[in-house]
DNA sequence: AGCACGATTAACT
DNA sequence: GTTAATCGTGCTC
């Protein structure tokens, strides 16, 4: 079953949170592509300047505006395309960024996408996972609740908070403290999918 | 119209 | 540990 929109409504790290254990499901030519989400980041509003919408409303981060449930996919180092999914309220820009699962289902066709010796290393890494289940900018702004999507997110075991690391977000460059070193980074302790 | 840079990855030394 | 790959975006001129 796919997620509620109420799910999505929740806050954003508290989200960030929840979706630790649950499924990512991608449909790609009739068969399910998925994978147990295992590492998050949360990205809270204009005030967070490592968020994309510390600039304000723009063209590209527009669905990070819109309804909490939607997939905001965007493209960067001019190869990679990243998968977040839009928290909280409309009009407020938040979303929380999936960074890695432990692939679930259609290994054989994610191998196709994105060949590694290894399952583990499928989707160990934002763009990696973005490769191997085949999302790109088609996906930008679609609604995970949508009963005909070909993306969407389902329950899966609930993570216990004991079992739930934290640290700093991953890849922030230049950005200024104190967000840079907000521990907003969410991962389940001790997986073998976490990234690196 | 031109520029600097990025929520990364793989392939180097 | 360092660096090339590669191009959309937002900002400056």
């Amino acid at each position: 079953m796919r997620l509620h929109r109420s799910f999505y409504t929740q806050p954003t790290r508290q989200l960030a949170q929840a979706l630790l254990g649950c499924r990512l499901v991608r449909r790609w030519q009739g068969q399910r592509l998925s994978g147990r989400i295992v590492e998050t980041e949360a990205y809270l509003g204009e005030t967070d300047l490592a968020c994309h919408a510390h600039v304000g409303r723009t063209p590209r981060n527009a669905v990070m505006y819109g309804k909490p449930g939607l997939a905001y996919v965007y493209f960067t180092y001019g190869m990679h395309w990243m998968l977040n999914v839009v928290s909280e309220a409309e009009d407020f820009p938040a979303a929380v960024l999936i960074r890695a699962l432990e692939p679930l289902e259609g290994l054989e066709l994610m191998q196709q996408h994105r060949p590694v010796p290894h399952s583990i290393e499928l989707c160990r890494g934002p763009a990696k996972l973005t490769q191997a289940l085949r999302i790109d900018r088609t996906l930008n702004g679609v609604d995970l609740c949508n009963r005909q999507g070909e993306l969407w997110i389902e329950a899966g075991e609930p993570v216990p908070t004991r079992s739930v690391g934290r640290g700093p977000r991953v890849g922030l460059g230049t950005t200024p403290e104190p967000w840079k070193s907000k521990p907003w980074r969410y991962w389940i302790k001790h997986n073998q999918g976490v990234s690196k």
